[in-house]
Parts: structure tokens; sequence; C-alpha cells
RNA sequence: GGCCCGGUGGUCAAGAGGCCUAAGACACCGCCCUUUCACGGCGGUAACACGGGUUCGAAUCCCGUCCGGGUCACCA
């Protein structure tokens, strides 16, 4: 008969808490009825990715709708795979897209809140506690094998055609005595502490999944390591004592969590915490090839987070394209509420979708558009002005150059009732204003083919002639119906189109050389208003240099 | 391969046995509006993976097949 209680001191002699400290130092949360304690534990193993914000996301929203917390933990238990400065990309990243954190890390180094330390590296003692407890339960034991040796008994069980893993009567150390383990160490071998598991394959157990609804699976019968050689916990063991410390209700993960499932329910049951509901969300999928697959951090750019801030794209747009995706009723919601936070949609987790949605650039840019039309111009200004400061330079010095003349550009067609929808993100904003700008401007007199040089060279004189950089819209326009007429062009298209033989073309035509003259382009927004904005000089210039050029 | 999950137009999806001759959105096409381009309006192309059941009746329930995805580490 092994003495657990030995085995326990052999094993964890430096720790002298039990569970019950912990429970009483982190007591249940003092919150209303149905309020949601949700999380996301991200490792600080690079940037923050696509997948890591959506179940932010969810995360969040889930929190907020119940009047309940949202935390986020670091699991920095694999020193092999972290990267410097990753929780600060992790924040920031939260931060950059306004995914507010209620508990944990609001910084690469400073915490809030009454559960932590909220980064596991800081919380080995606590897991150590609970493995000692187990240890003296008889539940868990320290393992000795080498790489080699449990590959060899893999091999094994692959010739065998039986189920490979540490477990059964292939769980070599199950069974080691106090002695035995005392002698290994001695020597100053590594071990690992496992699970005994109590479980078998041929039982079954079932959880409600709060996304997925009913899943069934077999009882987890694997020794699966608890604690690694460095005394650092295994995912799943850090799962159960830090969910449950830290007062978790739902935990809201990425569904290729669904497998070990059953580890973390037997975890639960074992250290006798009270289970928590589990909701497993869907991979953002991309198409590679003609095949689906989960959308990868070292094969596609847009897997980081960054690359939507380097796009340029607004994070009320990316969040409010992932929110379609996050509900299926979110976007009714939006064309009933056009103006309010996604943050007051009525969040369900069961009108998730349950299978993979595939990323849609298209629908992200449609998404888009209709945010980045609400915005007004001051705010444009000052978001254009972020961006361009961040990822072109040459751009942002000349929207800088003379700030009231870039906002009166932005104002074009903007701050009116029915606002243009052509940019989607900032990086399509040079090309779009660039004839607005002397240092961006290029002249181009190429006129569509049913206009001649020869009229369009008349119109621009006469143009010039009655110019009036005052007129408004109406008056603008009477301008140039006034020269059609005199030209032979009808001034009415209506006109023209009942009887095209009759006229050369119509007031439209002209105003389309004029767009030209003094754009470059065939098609802008308001010309008249274009017109105003770059003053009369600047008109006059650039008129007849394509007068000249014709 | 074992174990899970999934399969409605190109994409996101509504759909919980009769309301389905299958909604809506994006994309695409056409028309209208229009000083250009957009916006907006109207319309169009396009789907229940397949095969068996159950039932008076199946996109919906059951079984099988196929296909897709996930997972089987001292990684999370």
């Amino acid at each position: 008969m092994t003495d657990f209680n030995s085995m326990a001191e052999l094993l964890l002699p430096n720790i002298k808490n039990t569970p019950e400290f912990y429970e009483n130092l982190y007591p249940a949360r003092n919150l209303p009825e149905g309020a949601r304690v949700t999380r996301i534990a991200p490792s600080p193993t690079g940037y923050l990715h696509l997948g890591t914000l959506f179940a932010a996301l969810v995360n969040r929203i889930t929190a907020t709708s119940t009047g309940g917390i949202f935390y986020t933990r670091i699991e920095d238990t694999d020193k092999k795979r972290e990267i410097e400065g990753g929780i600060e990309d992790i924040i920031e990243g939260l931060d950059r897209f306004g995914i507010a954190i209620d508990e944990g890390f609001i910084s690469g180094t400073e915490q809030k809140g009454e559960y932590g330390p909220y980064k596991q590296s800081e919380r080995a003692e606590i897991y150590q506690t609970y493995v000692k407890e187990l240890i003296r339960q008889g539940l868990a034991y320290p393992c000795f094998c080498t790489a080699e040796e449990l590959e060899a008994v893999r091999n094994i069980q692959e010739t065998e055609k039986v189920k490979t893993g540490y477990y059964g009567k292939y769980a070599k150390h199950r069974d080691i005595t106090v002695s035995e383990a005392k002698a290994l160490i001695d020597e100053g071998k590594p071990f690992v502490i496992r699970l005994k598991s109590p479980g078998s394959e041929e039982n079954k157990i079932v959880f409600e999944d709060a996304v997925k609804g009913k899943i069934e699976m077999p009882e987890n019968d694997e020794d699966f390591i608890l604690l690694k050689s460095d005394g650092i916990p295994t995912y799943h063991f850090a799962h159960a004592v830090d969910d449950h410390l830290m007062r978790t209700t739902h935990v809201l993960r990425g569904d290729e969590w669904i497998s070990s499932v059953p580890k973390h329910i037997q975890l639960f049951k074992l250290l006798g915490f009270k289970p928590m509901k589990y909701g497993h969300i869907s991979p953002i999928m991309k198409l590679d090839n003609g095949a689906k697959r989960k959308i990868s951090k070292r094969k596609d750019p847009e897997a980081a987070v960054h690359f939507f801030a380097e796009q340029g794209y607004d994070s009320e747009c990316v969040i409010n394209y992932l929110m379609t995706i996050v509900a299926s009723d979110f976007e009714d919601w939006r064309r009933a509420n056009p103006d309010t936070s996604y943050k007051d949609f009525k969040f369900n987790l069961k009108k998730m979708s349950v299978s993979g949605a595939l990323f849609d650039e298209a629908k992200l840019t449609d998404v888009s558009k209709n945010v980045v039309c609400k915005f007004k111009s001051d705010e444009v200004y000052d978001k254009l002005t972020a961006w361009s400061l961040e990822f072109d330079k040459e751009f942002y010095d000349i929207l800088t150059s003379n700030p009231d003349y870039t906002k009166q550009v932005l104002a074009i067609d903007r701050d009116v009732a029915k606002p243009r929808k052509d940019i989607a993100k900032w990086n399509e904003a040079k090309e779009y204003f660039a004839y607005m700008f002397n240092g961006l401007y290029v002249s181009d007199s190429t006129l569509p083919e049913n206009i001649n040089s020869a009229d369009a060279k008349i119109f621009l004189e006469k143009y010039k002639t009655v110019y009036n950089p005052e007129d408004d819209r109406q008056a603008w326009f009477d301008r140039i119906k006034g020269i059609a007429t005199e030209i032979g062009f009808a001034a009415e298209t209506k006109q023209y189109k009942a009887d095209p033989d009759s006229f050369k073309g119509h007031a439209g035509d002209l105003s389309t050389v004029l767009r030209i003259a003094v754009t470059g382009r065939r098609n802008t927004p308001d010309l008249c208003s274009i017109m105003q904005v770059l003053g009369k000089d600047e008109c006059i210039k650039r008129i007849d240099i394509t007068i000249n050029s014709l």
C-alpha cells in the first residue's frame, strides 16, 4: 500500500498551503443572478490573431449583455514558444478594437482585479497545491518516462492497433511506490506528474455545449500530464484550476478544444470543482485552393489583426463584420438600429453559427463602407491622419500641411443626409482624394469617345469666361447648360435622349469635360463642391493645362 | 485510422414536420433615378450533398454513404 502522503511530500516538499487557502482567497463573486464571467486565455506567442479577437468579442459581449465580467488570463506555460512583447501585442490589439478588459493585464506589466495573478507563470504554487492534494488522494503520481520510452510504447500500440497514449496497462509508473520514486529522484531523473485516471473509454459522458448543443463522448482514460517536469502545469490542469478559482461561469473558446472536454470535466469532478458551462466557437475559415481550412497564423496575413490596421480598416468596421459572423441576426438588428453601438445588441450564444464561416473580404468591404460613410469629416480627419502617420508618412504630411483645407476636402459629399460610400478603408483614401492635393494631382485630359476635343476646347474656353466660384450648385450647372445651348449641346439629358441626332451631346457630357479638366478623373463626388474647395486659381490653372493639351 | 463536430445559392445565413413554389444580406447581372461616379429604388441568375426509412406530409426526425473540419504532445 503506497503512502500517498509521503509521496506528496516527496514530490512537492515546498508546498505548505492547502486548497482551502485558495478557496478562501478567491471567494465566489458577488454578481447579480445570470451574470456571466467570461475570459480569453491567449498565449503570448506572437501578434493578436483574428481568431483570438473573435473569441474575445464573443466573450466580451456575453459578459456585457449579462452584467458580468470579462477578463484576460495570460497562458505563458510554454516558455519555449513565448515571444518578447507578446503580452503588449495582445493588450494593444484588444484595445485597438475597443474590447475592454475588466480584469487582467492592462499593459505589459500591470494587472488589475482581485482574482489574480492573471498570468500562469506567476501561479505555479497554486497549481502545485492542488496537484499535491491529488497526490495525497492517490489520484496523481510521478512518471519518469523519457520521450524515447513513450515513443516505444506508441510504436507497440500502433502495431497492436490499439489506442495510443499513456493509459491503463501502458501507464508504466501508475503504481510506483514512494521508495522507487525516491530512488529515481535521487538519481536526478526528471519527472512529470500525471493524473491517475479513473475513467474508462466504455463510459460515455454527455454535456450541453452552449453553442453546439448536446455532445456525447467517451470518458477520458488517459493518465495525461498535470505538471510538466519544470513544475509548470499543462493547459488542461491550468484551465481547471484557474477558471475555477477565477470563478469563470462560461468558457467560450475555439472548438479545437472540444476533444479535450472529457479531460476537463474529469478534472473538475476529481478536484471537487463546480462544473462550468462550455461553449465551443467555430473557427474562421479561409478558402485555400478550393478547400476550406481554418485561418492560419503562419500562412495567412489576414490572420494577424495587424493586417487590418495596416490596410486602414477602422476597428469598428472589423468588429461589425465579425458581429455578422458571431450572430446570424445581427445584420437585421443593424438595419433596424443603424446608429447604435454593437454593444447594445442583445446577444444570444444560441444564434452563433455551428460551422466555421469563411472569411469574406467583400463582405467586410461592404460593412466597412456603411460604417465609414457615417463618420463626420472631423472624425475622418482624426482617423485618417492617425492612420497615415503610422502607415503612410508622405500622405500624412500632405494631409496635415493645411488641416482646414483637408477638412474641407473630407467634408465634400460627407456631412450630408446621404453620404457617399466610396471608402472602405484608409489606404484607399490617397488614391481617392489625390486630385485634391497638388502633390498628388496628375493631369489627364483623355476625353470620352463621344466628345471631340474641338468641342471640349470651345466649351472650356467659354466656361472660363462665365465661371464664378460663388455659384451654388444650381447656378453652377445652369452656366454649363447655357454654354451647352450655345454650342449645339442639349441643356437637358431627356431632350438629348429624345432626339440624339439634333445635338452634339448634352450638358452632362460637358460637365464631364469640366470634371476631367479639373480633376483628371471621369468620376468624382460633386464637382461644384470640389471646385469651391480647390479655389478659382487652381481650377483655372488646371483648365488651362487641359486646353493646351487638347 | 479512433473519437468528435458539421453539410441550405459563389459567400454569410433564416428555417425547430404542413405557413417552403425555401427569407434576407454580400457578390454578380439588368433596368430606373442621375451633370459623372456612387447612393437609392425595382428586378434577375443561383441552394436543401446522396440513398434509404418514419409520417397523410421531411430542408427539418432516424439510419447509412459521401464530403468537409477538428483532435489524438512535457503546445496552447
